[in-house]
DNA sequence: TGTCCACTGGAAGGGAGGGCTT
DNA sequence: AAGCCCTCCCTTCCAGTGGACA
């Protein structure tokens, strides 16, 4: 063993205490600094439960990193511990991940099965008879179960609002056990996609979370340095300097967290002892860089596709691209690849999806006769993302490939 | 003032693929 | 095996449109 190639990396001297879990965003501290007038509005709410009434259903709102998700799993972990009799179920979901009305009935409705055989299979059900089997089981015991729908904007917008209607309808089926909705979402204008009635019972308590600013971002990273940090580790302002970039970025706390623990690994990885704001900066461009790169790596095919038919058309025409000039260029691309070619509806779409992901950007402009279309923009460092690109199987031919020559609308002005 | 371009983006629906039930 | 379910990805069809130009 004398000789492992890990040796150097084992025997250092860590910057981290114990656990760098506590860096990272689902470390749910033991006090959530800035967040106490949110926890006992919510704690006043929920405080019915433990009496075994059902509480009024809640929306939260707030952007990404204002701690919506860890307020609302701190309370999970209170209910539990407050909740001698055990009468309270607490169900936590993310609609990203569970993302289909039938996903969100088959995960409640498995948390009351018993017996294993009895499980609710994850697909081949029709929805009506997981809702039965759901009720029958959730109402065998007298108890309050509190479900928490966590970025349930991203359910309305992928499967509407049903699920939603049928949920909150839900208590009229149930004799003995009561269920009240938590709808956590980045997205303030949600609600306007509802249906009126699914509104108003979603939404009897509404709760803001607003972003922090950066002394209250300087106070969360602190508490969190203090336990992760060894002392004398951390150079001066290297907290401050995290929280006033996080705060730049619509007070995300997440982002402030995740550039401190970056930093600490950079600092760890390069055998120095002393995370300085040097190491932030660095931590701020890779955390950038890996977050497009790793957006990239994961996508379909033809979204790859779509994305290198952009920069290779900006390499030729300059900046300024159609989708006409888009879905040409993909189409040249999706023939050299072999790759059954998609329509130019669908290319739209894909567009579109670039867009949300930041990839790319998409403006709806009108060029009076030259027709109205959407302008379109890498955002993206070519370079890297085309070496990204090219690792793809089915885009492995497209390396120095250049686009057969065209003219195009915008690249003659 | 009206025309007309090059799309946009909604709606509906097909069909493949996961699976369960009988 | 046949028949059903749900979801995802995609096609087809099409009414609607912002604004430069005649």
């Amino acid at each position: 063993m004398e000789n492992s190639v890990f040796e150097p990396y084992l025997e250092r001297e860590s910057v981290f205490k114990k656990d760098r879990d506590i860096l990272r965003p689902s470390y749910i501290p033991e006090n959530l600094p800035h967040r106490e007038k949110q926890i006992d509005q919510i704690a006043s709410i929920l405080a019915t439960a433990l009496r075994g009434e059902r509480p009024s259903n809640i929306l939260i709102f707030g952007k990404t990193g204002t701690g919506k998700t860890a307020v609302i799993k701190y309370m999970g972990n209170e209910i539990s511990k407050a909740d001698e009799r055990e009468r309270v179920s607490f169900l936590y979901m993310n609609c990203e991940i569970v993302d289909t009305p039938y996903a969100i009935l088959q995960n409640i409705g498995n948390r009351f099965v018993q017996d294993f055989d009895d499980r609710i299979p994850f697909t081949g059900w029709s929805i009506e008879r997981v809702y039965n089997i759901l009720r029958e089981k959730i109402d065998e015991e007298k108890r309050v179960v509190i479900v928490v729908l966590d970025e349930i904007d991203k359910l309305v917008t992928k499967s509407g609002d049903d699920i939603l209607y049928h949920l909150s309808k839900i208590n009229d089926d149930l004799k003995k056990t009561k269920i009240s909705l938590i709808g956590i979402s980045n997205d303030l204008k949600f609600t306007e996609f509802l249906d009126p009635r699914v509104k108003s019972r979603l939404s009897d308590e509404k709760l803001v979370f607003p972003p922090y600013n950066a002394n209250e971002l300087r106070d969360i990273l602190q508490q969190r340095s203090n336990l992760a940090f060894e002392n004398g580790v951390i150079d001066d302002g290297v907290i401050s300097l995290c929280a006033a970039l996080a705060a730049q970025e619509h007070g995300d706390a997440r982002r402030a967290l995740d550039l401190l623990r970056v930093a600490a690994e950079l600092v760890e990885r390069s055998g120095s002892d002393k995370i300085t704001e040097h190491h932030v900066r660095k931590a701020k461009n890779k955390i950038e860089l890996d977050c497009v790169l790793e957006a990239t790596r994961s996508l379909p095919t033809q979204s790859k596709l779509v994305l290198l038919g952009i920069i290779l058309s900006e390499e030729r025409n300059g900046t300024r691209l159609t989708t006409g000039d888009v879905f040409s260029a993909y189409r040249e691309l999706a023939r050299k690849a072999g790759v059954s070619n998609l329509t130019q509806r669908r290319v739209t779409d894909l567009i579109s999806e670039l867009d949300m992901l930041g990839l790319v950007n998409a403006r709806v402009k009108s060029f009076g006769r030259g027709g109205r279309t959407k302008e379109i923009q890498s955002s993206v460092p070519i370079l890297e993302t085309k070496r990204v690109l090219e690792k793809d199987e089915v885009l492995k031919g497209m390396k120095n490939y250049h686009l057969k020559n065209q003219t195009t609308l915008l690249g003659l002005k």
